[in-house]
RNA sequence: GGCCCCAUCGUCUAUCGGCUAGGACACGAGCUUUUCAUGCUUGGUAGAGGAGUUCGACUCUCCUUGGGGCUGCCA
């Protein structure tokens, strides 16, 4: 048996379909779990579309979600010569015929026509959907070379199948009637048949080929919107896969050595995300807090804060904390309130914003319903009064005092106006840690100023 | 139209003839007596229809219905 060797072959055109990095994924984790080759092939030959930076794009895409392949990218557009070297061959041995015809389009030309054997069964196993067979007479012979002499992707996808020693092909059930096409190829050629695996396709609500109208469609798509790429690489593994137990959330070392061909679905699977977002961020809370504190300090200056000395972990609001050992500690424990309520990577800079400027937004529902009404004016600088006698300025401390104000009844109706003040939001980390955080100063300030221009 | 493929909760799925049909997402309820989130507890919802094989069928066979794919000088 000789070594196993499978390959990812798109034509770029500077978006990656879900669907298609999918297949990218079986492939890539067929090699590793079998001990093979992963290979990539650019199917070039659309010279309008395929540039060089949709080639990069690709790239991009492959390296992000951690598909790395072996050997040198094979480009199509290279091995043009070998593709019509190979058609002379089908034309001298009687495989194929040239014929004029006209087009769709009505443009008429001589063009290359692979002639399909007329009797007998093609057949194939396929390996994840058993058993395939179809009638010879029920092909029709089909065009390998232009009337401008370039080659068809039938012959120039064999071909260069051959050539790269191509053991599995592992691609979208939109191919398998190809396949009784491409199956003829290689034998007319002498070749051995590579084996097969189909993949269902990924559909919409409607049951329809997901495309860009049902959502975010493209990988890049969901780069930019903060997923991250571990949990789009496990969603879409299952979207058609199981490792044969319960379990879901897999370590790529898992995914290697669990995944089976022979076990991938037949069956259409419907795109869901609400289940990628759960996903989501069960990765995010799978992100090392120290690493997870990093991305966050970072965003946080892209998101205009004054500090300016990341290395130092700067806290623009808290000027008392001296120490470098402090401010960590604070970006640690702000952090931790963070992580668990993150289900987008976007969304971290939006909830952060309160804690690293003054310039933050207010939300108008928010002040709407928590600050417009009568008596919360009052409220607030009430509780100016009492915060700043606070020595202790710490979350128990602090909730202490509101305790103490609500009298066993619930605190909502000071917690509610506090955090739409201090924050400009109806909703984050738990206020009075929120609260520990901003510090003193800022916390007396804010609620001072909410009471003054804010209230009714 | 012709050819090929498919069919378990709303969705992704487990089940390889014995099922009180299991899990996850989503949804509902409750608890963790501040929001949101996490976490925990808990609830409901499934085998398209019809024949046959069998002691027994979601599992095997056939038909019907429904869905998808292909039917290019696209890939």
């Amino acid at each position: 048996m000789s070594e196993i060797r499978v390959r990812f072959a798109p034509s770029p055109t500077g978006k990656v379909h879900i669907g298609n990095i999918r297949a990218a994924i079986y492939n890539w984790l067929f090699a590793r779990h079998t001990g093979g080759k992963f290979l990539l092939r650019v199917e070039d030959t659309d010279l309008e579309r395929s540039t060089p930076e949709a080639i990069a794009v690709l790239f991009d895409c492959m390296k992000w979600l951690g598909l790395d392949w072996d050997e040198e990218v094979f480009y199509q557009t290279k091995n043009v010569k070998r593709h019509l070297e190979v058609v002379d061959q089908l034309l001298a041995s009687g495989h194929a015929y040239k014929v004029e015809k006209t087009s769709r389009d009505g443009k008429t030309g001589v063009v290359t026509m692979f002639r399909m054997p007329k009797e007998g069964v093609i057949e194939f196993d396929d390996i994840v959907k058993g058993h395939m067979a179809k009638k010879a007479e029920d092909i029709q012979d089909f065009a390998i070379v232009r009337s401008d002499g370039s080659p068809i992707f039938h012959i120039a996808n064999v071909v260069d199948d051959i050539d790269q020693r191509v053991t599995h092909i592992i691609r979208g059930d939109d191919h398998v009637e190809n396949t009784f096409k491409h199956i003829c190829i290689f034998r007319a050629l002498g070749a051995e048949v590579p084996k097969y695996g189909h993949l269902s396709m990924i559909v919409n609500q409607q049951g329809k080929p997901y495309s860009k109208r049902d959502g975010a469609a493209f990988v890049g798509e969901y780069r930019e919107q903060g997923y991250l790429p571990e949990a789009l690489f496990n969603y879409l593994l299952l979207l058609g896969w199981n490792p044969g137990d319960d379990r879901e959330v897999l370590t790529r070392e898992e995914m290697v050595k669990l995944f089976e061909l022979e076990k991938v679905h037949v069956t259409a699977a419907m795109f869901d995300p609400k289940k990628l977002a759960w996903m989501n961020g069960e990765y995010i809370k799978k992100i090392p807090a120290n690493e997870f504190r990093d991305m966050m300090v970072r965003s946080a200056t892209a998101e205009g804060s004054s500090s300016r000395n990341l290395g130092e972990y700067a806290v623009s609001l808290r000027s008392d904390l001296r120490s470098v050992s402090e401010r960590i500690a604070w970006w640690d424990y702000l952090a931790a309130q963070i992580q668990v309520r993150t289900k987008f990577l976007k969304d971290i800079p939006g909830a952060i914003r309160c804690f690293v400027s003054d310039d933050y937004p207010f939300d108008e529902k928010a002040v709407e319903k928590r600050l417009k009404k009568p008596g919360v004016k009052e409220l607030l600088l009430d509780l100016v009064e009492r915060f700043s006698k606070v020595e202790d300025w710490t979350a128990p401390a602090l909730e202490a005092v509101v305790k103490e104000l609500s009298q066993g009844n619930g605190m909502g109706p000071w917690v509610h106006p506090i955090r739409v003040a201090v924050s400009g939001r109806g909703e984050g980390i738990g206020l009075f840690e929120m609260l520990q955080l901003l510090g003193k100063d800022t916390t007396l300030a804010r609620l001072r100023h909410a009471a003054e221009t804010l209230c009714a």
